[in-house]
DNA sequence: GAAACCGGGAGCTCGT
DNA sequence: CACGAGCTCCCGGTTT
């Protein structure tokens, strides 16, 4: 149980790091991170509290760094060790990610409201408008007296001129009924992702299918392999093409 | 009766 | 500049 706790606090570890990731990558930049960097990100993340991470950990909770995020599920539930691998990657080993751009050097690829909800379920703060009903399934419930709030945060997210409503979000998701990628469940303000999709926003998804169980640690492949897919899956989640 | 749901359709923004 | 994707906005009607 505790090993799963500290699961999701590693997938939201990366899932931070993401986001950082994508803000970083705004306009023309052409930066080309590699494994370090990754590494950089997450201590960004756990150290100097990046604006998303506010939302994650309040100031009075523990400062995590990298190694303690990565040594916590090694120590509970691998009896490995990931960091150790990590650091122990020699310069001319470490993935070369492809860069964080655009066809044609553009901007980065707009969030789309799924990406958006999917975050605001992984937020915390955001409990109170929305919820994971069944979060393995992906089925998840807005909150029906702050439905209203998500919305209009939504509709400034994307910078909208007039203000976003429930009904006007609703009809997007009703859109996303048609391609499948969230599909309504016939109970009063629940919805569910569709799996694939779920798996593509899902960052601890990719580290319970490379820790196999009795593996009890990520070779260095495996975490290469990992940086990779999941630098893959950012980079389709986030842009057009890398 | 209220809240939530539904789908048509025109319009807008942005990337290609 | 045209085109398509992905919403956005509005609406009237239906279901819970």
């Amino acid at each position: 149980m505790q090993a799963c706790v500290e699961q999701d606090r590693l997938g939201q570890a990366f899932e931070d790091a993401f986001d950082v990731l994508r803000q970083h990558s705004t306009g023309d930049l052409q930066y080309l991170p590699d494994c370090k960097d990754y590494v950089n990100v997450l201590n960004h993340c756990y150290v100097t509290g990046s604006p998303s991470c506010y939302g994650m950990l309040p100031p009075e909770q523990p400062v995590y760094n990298w190694k303690t995020v990565i040594n916590r599920p090694v120590d509970l539930c691998l009896e490995g060790n990931i960091h150790q691998s990590l650091q122990n990657i020699p310069e001319n080993q470490m993935v070369q990610f492809p860069v964080l751009q655009q066809k044609g050097g553009k901007g980065r690829k707009k969030l789309r409201l799924f990406e958006y909800l999917h975050e605001s379920l992984c937020n915390p703060e955001m409990a109170s408008c929305i919820q994971w009903l069944d979060k393995t399934k992906g089925i998840f419930q807005f909150v029906s007296k702050n439905k209203e709030k998500l919305a209009q945060l939504w509709g400034k997210r994307k910078g909208n001129r007039k203000t976003m409503t429930y009904q006007k979000m609703a009809r997007a998701l009703r859109n996303y009924g048609r391609t499948g990628e969230i599909i309504k469940i016939r109970r009063k303000l629940t919805y569910q992702f569709n799996e694939a999709i779920l798996q593509r926003l899902s960052p601890s998804y990719f580290y319970s299918q490379y820790v196999q169980p009795g593996q009890g640690y990520l070779s260095l492949n495996s975490w290469n392999a990992n940086c990779n897919y999941t630098y893959a899956n950012c980079c389709e989640r986030s842009y057009h093409t890398c």
